[in-house]
DNA sequence: CCACCTTATGACACGCTGTGTCATTATGAA
DNA sequence: TTCATAATGACACAGCGTGTCATAAGGTGG
């Protein structure tokens, strides 16, 4: 009997969603899923893991567009396209939009992990950093840009969430607009 | 004998630098103040709020300032003035500079302690929102906006507190400087 | 088929945070 | 002085996340 991760986190959402998510813990995820809550803790290194975990392909998915982005190395308004292309990049890789919306409305219900959100974007935010340093833009402006770019595609995220419209992208696209770029 | 939550907020600030943040508990603390655990729970609720408390007065002053900016209602670029003014009025209340550099290296250097940036800074997202609104910004843009606005501020305040330059002024206006505001 | 090694598992205990409860102790007003 | 009110801290509790360690599972070489 092989264990399946996923199947443990859809299993923690189900509880989530029927029981509130402070009221259950992960001894109670642990018994529903037939494990010791030592080896639940050997999957998601947090409970916070159990939701957050889920949305990392779409995290992922959204840096590597920034990679490839960069080698197309585009200028002119490249900057903002790169930004766009990216920030779009992880809808595509989502199996079922109602899954991560579950996940996305209990994120934004719980302030606890809503704030985890800036830890969770923190590699994609260094992502972006580098993007757009490689591309001339001065130090403590991509910093600035990068913190909010990020800040404004979560909020994004969470309003997209809240409603519901199928399609997240023109919500990240507005989210975009808002950034002021260099030379663009 | 009456007891000063600043002082204990000073103190745990040095038993922190000491003995560092996480090796340093809520009893540790109470220990050296010399009150009961649940005592010192009653003044802080929690272990990051002994740092981020501190700066409630420098967020509640910036917040102050988008309720005046939104009196004089000036129009034109008055959407960035305002915006600018509310970022800078915070570092009129400090009252100590290196105090306050002190609790930001700690929140910078601890992503517990910076993810609750996301927490501690929503009711002055949610004024900048309703201040955009009134100012007649749709409502989408308002939430990226105010989003990305507090993030690329609070940014500006962590690069601030890791350098020794003594003024933040200059950070937190390039950092709203990354903003595109609609009809600016 | 068996002995062996490696890795996964979970039982147990631990320290810590944050929250209740409640008797005791200041503290100030009458 | 007496009484009401609020602060205090001792105690207990649930939960998170971590360490340790004996046991079990599963694959490998004889």
């Amino acid at each position: 009997m092989t264990i399946d991760p996923d199947a443990i986190a859809s299993l923690a959402l189900r509880l989530f969603a029927e029981n509130g998510y402070e009221r259950t813990s992960m001894e109670d995820i642990a018994r529903e899923a037939g494990i010791g809550r030592k080896s639940l803790y050997r999957y998601f290194s947090s409970k916070a893991d159990l939701i957050w975990g889920g949305m990392e392909p779409v995290i992922a998915a959204s840096g590597l567009a920034l990679e490839v982005a960069r080698d197309v190395r585009e200028d002119g308004g490249g900057l903002m396209a790169g930004l766009r292309a990216a920030a779009v990049a992880g809808v595509a890789v989502i199996p079922d939009l109602s899954v991560s919306r579950g996940r996305l409305r209990l994120i934004a219900e719980h302030p606890e992990l809503a704030s985890r959100s800036y830890a969770s974007l923190a590699p994609q935010r260094e992502r972006a950093r580098r993007h757009l340093l490689a591309l001339g833009v001065p130090d403590d402006t991509a910093g600035y840009l990068c913190a909010a770019y990020l800040a404004a595609t979560f909020e994004a995220w969470m309003r997209w969430a809240a409603g519901t419209d199928p399609d997240p992208v023109p919500y990240l696209l507005a989210a975009v607009e808002v950034l002021r770029l260099p030379g663009a």
